[in-house]
DNA sequence: TGTACATCAGTGAACGCGCGTTCACTGATGTAC
DNA sequence: TGTACATCAGTGAACGCGCGTTCACTGATGTAC
C-alpha cells in the first residue's frame, strides 16, 4: 500500500539510523539488508525504494555518524566559553574514554568502530570517511588545550590516541576486562595530566 | 594422496602464514577459505585435516601474528643495548608509521588491523587478541623513553596512538592521500618530539 | 469540491551466488609382520 | 630387509544456508480534470 511522502521519508530517516547504528555495532559486512530494515520496522523488499545498493546505504550511514559525532565536538566546543578549552578539551576526553560509550559502539565516534571497514571498501565509503575526518579534525582542534598554531597537530595526535584505546579496550572487553578498563582509564588520565588538568579519579593499574 | 608427515606440517604452516597475512588485509570475513587455501597453494578440501573450523584458524593466525609483532618490539629492545631506549624507541615509532608500513598491512601490526575483527567476533578470537595485547604492552614498554615507573602507562598510550593514526590513515588513504600522509607524519613527528628526538623530516602540513 | 486514474512505498516470494562445511574417493606414506 | 595392509593428507563435487538484489503485486496517496 502506498503511504504518504511524510512517512516515506520518516521510513527513509529509520533506515539511515538503523544503519548509522548496526553499522557501527557489528561492522558493514555483519549486518544483513533484512536485519537493517527489520530494525527500522519495514521488510526487506523496500529497501530499493530508497537507496540504490547496500553500499549507497552505507556511505550515507558514514555520513550521518560523522555529522553527529562533529556535533558533539563542536557542542563542547561552543560551551567552552564558560569553562574554558581545557574544560571542554577534559570533559570531551573523560566521555570518550568512559566504559559507557566503550561498550555502546553503536551511539559512539565512527572513526573508532568504521575506520576499519572504510579501509577495506570501495572508494564511496572511503570518501564518506575522509570527509567525515576532515571535519572532526577541525573541530576538535578548537577545543584543543596549548598554542594555537599546534591544535591541529594535537588534534590529530589526541584523536589517534582516542580512537586507539578505544579499538584496543573493546576488542579486549569480554576476555581480559581488567586490560580493557586499564587501557581507556590510563588514556584518560594521562591525557588529561598533558592538559594540566588531572582526572580525580585515580588510574586503573594491572596488579 | 597420502604426504609425508614433515610436509603436512609444512602445507599446516603455509595455511597459517596466509591466514595472519590475509586476515589482517581483508578481514576475517573478508576472505574465504578456499581463497586461504588457494593462497596456501593447496584445495579447499583438506582445510579439516589441519583446523576445527574458519574461527579456530583465526584464532591461530592471530596469535601467530602477534608472536611476530612482540617479536619485533623485543628486538628493538635488544638493540636498544648499542643507542638507548630513545633510539630504540624512535626507530619502532618510526618505521610503524612509515607510508610502506600503512601501505602492507598483511604484514603489520595485528592491533591496527584486527582489533575491530576481535571485539565482533567470538571469544576465542577475543582471548587470543587479548593475550597478545598483554605481551606486547609489557614487550613495548621496555623501550618507552622517561621513568621506568612510567613506562607501562607511557607504552598504553603510545600503543594506542599508533593504532589509532594507522587505522586513520589506512581509511583515507585512496580518497586523500594528503590527509592520509598528514595523520601518519604528524603524529610521528609529534611522538618523536616528545621524546627529545625530533624527525629530520619536517612536519607534513596541509595546505 | 468531487471523482477517476496513475503513481509508487511497501510486501514477501524468488533468484543467483558465494560461503563454510561435509563427504566419497585417491594413492603415497607409515607400520606391522 | 622385504612385503602387505592400514592410515590419512589432499582432491573436488556437493550440500545447505544466508545474503544482496529483483520482481509481480497491493492499495492508499497524489493528481488531473
Amino acid at each position: 500500500m502506498r503511504i504518504s511522502k511524510e512517512e516515506a521519508a520518516a521510513n527513509r530517516a529509520k533506515v539511515l539510523a538503523a544503519a548509522a547504528r548496526l553499522f557501527r555495532e557489528k561492522g558493514v559486512d555483519g549486518i544483513a539488508v533484512a536485519e537493517l530494515m527489520q530494525a527500522a520496522g519495514l521488510t526487506h523488499g523496500g529497501f530499493y525504494n530508497h537507496f540504490e545498493s547496500k553500499e549507497e546505504l552505507a556511505a550515507a550511514a558514514f555520513r550521518e555518524a560523522f555529522v553527529a559525532a562533529v556535533g558533539r565536538v563542536e557542542r563542547q566546543a561552543a560551551e567552552a566559553g564558560k569553562g574554558g578549552r581545557d574544560s571542554a578539551f577534559a570533559h570531551y576526553v573523560s566521555r570518550y574514554l568512559a566504559r559507557e560509550t566503550r561498550d555502546a559502539p553503536g551511539a559512539s565516534c565512527p572513526m573508532a568502530t568504521l575506520g576499519t571497514d572504510a579501509a577495506r571498501h570501495g572508494a564511496e565509503l572511503k570518501a564518506a570517511f575522509a570527509e567525515g575526518v576532515r571535519q572532526y579534525i577541525e573541530a576538535f582542534a578548537k577545543i584543543m588545550p596549548g598554542e594555537a598554531s599546534e591544535q591541529r597537530v594535537e588534534a590529530i595526535t589526541v584523536l589517534s590516541t582516542l580512537i586507539g584505546a578505544l579499538t584496543l579496550s573493546r576488542a579486549c572487553v569480554g576476555a581480559d576486562d581488567a586490560l580493557a578498563d586499564e587501557v581507556i582509564a590510563t588514556v584518560r588520565d594521562r591525557l588529561l595530566a598533558d592538559s594540566g588538568k588531572p582526572s580525580p579519579r585515580r588510574s586503573a593499574r594491572r596488579t
